[in-house]
DNA sequence: TTGATTCATCAACCAATTTTGATATAACCT
DNA sequence: AGGTTATATCAAAATTGGTTGATGAATCAA
């Protein structure tokens, strides 16, 4: 169910957005921001209840901000390093304009 | 009640990042990237009902993502170009390290 | 094939956020 | 002063989102 496709992009951006904006899944992606981990490890580093990690796992992944790998009966999750540049991009395209004063009002 | 002094960088990151996620924000947002505007101005382009408005500037100025001028009567509102710098930074942080892989469970 | 392990899903409950309509405040004009 | 306009605030209702504990599915090992 991922999201990311056929969705203009300042949509897109909100959703990662709105994903980021939760301290759980920002603990998570702390934790994967030192590389790819198993969900067993995030478990054990970040003492969370299985069934919530797993909750916060998939939103994140069909937000387009993760992506998994299964091995055997592990399975691996990372960063999507597109995601995170695209929020880069949209930010930067923000701040371009952003400071020209406005024209007064009355 | 500014709330961006004296939390970690991790937690201003994600207060931004929660007020971001929010499709009328963003539509605000987005209008205040072409530069300031009054409050007056955005009621209008958005058509948002003004206490709407109110509530979500308030949000996002208290997160440090905009601030304001008075003149008059009118309130001029304007993005924070620091705070999307710190967002962009934040990001950029993340994307350094997160594709080295696992190293395997078992 | 049985039992153990890893992870995902579900429903019920609980908590946080947003919307709405009404009212308050402050500046400006006559 | 009194009226008007621009914006902020508030409480109640509506909505959305997160947590919990139980159960299910898939993999593996014996």
């Amino acid at each position: 169910m991922r999201v990311l496709d056929h969705t203009l992009p300042a949509d897109q951006a909100r959703l990662l957005f709105k994903v980021l904006g939760d301290p759980v899944r920002l603990s998570v992606i702390e934790a994967l921001a030192a590389g790819e981990r198993c969900v067993c490890e995030l478990t054990g580093e970040l003492g969370l209840a299985q069934s919530k990690l797993s909750f916060h796992l998939k939103v994140m992944k069909d937000a387009g901000l993760l992506e998994s790998r299964q091995e055997g009966r592990w399975i691996y999750y990372r960063l999507r390093a597109e995601a995170l540049q695209t929020l880069q991009d949209w930010l930067a395209g923000l701040a371009a304009r952003c400071q020209r004063p406005a024209r007064p009002c009355p």
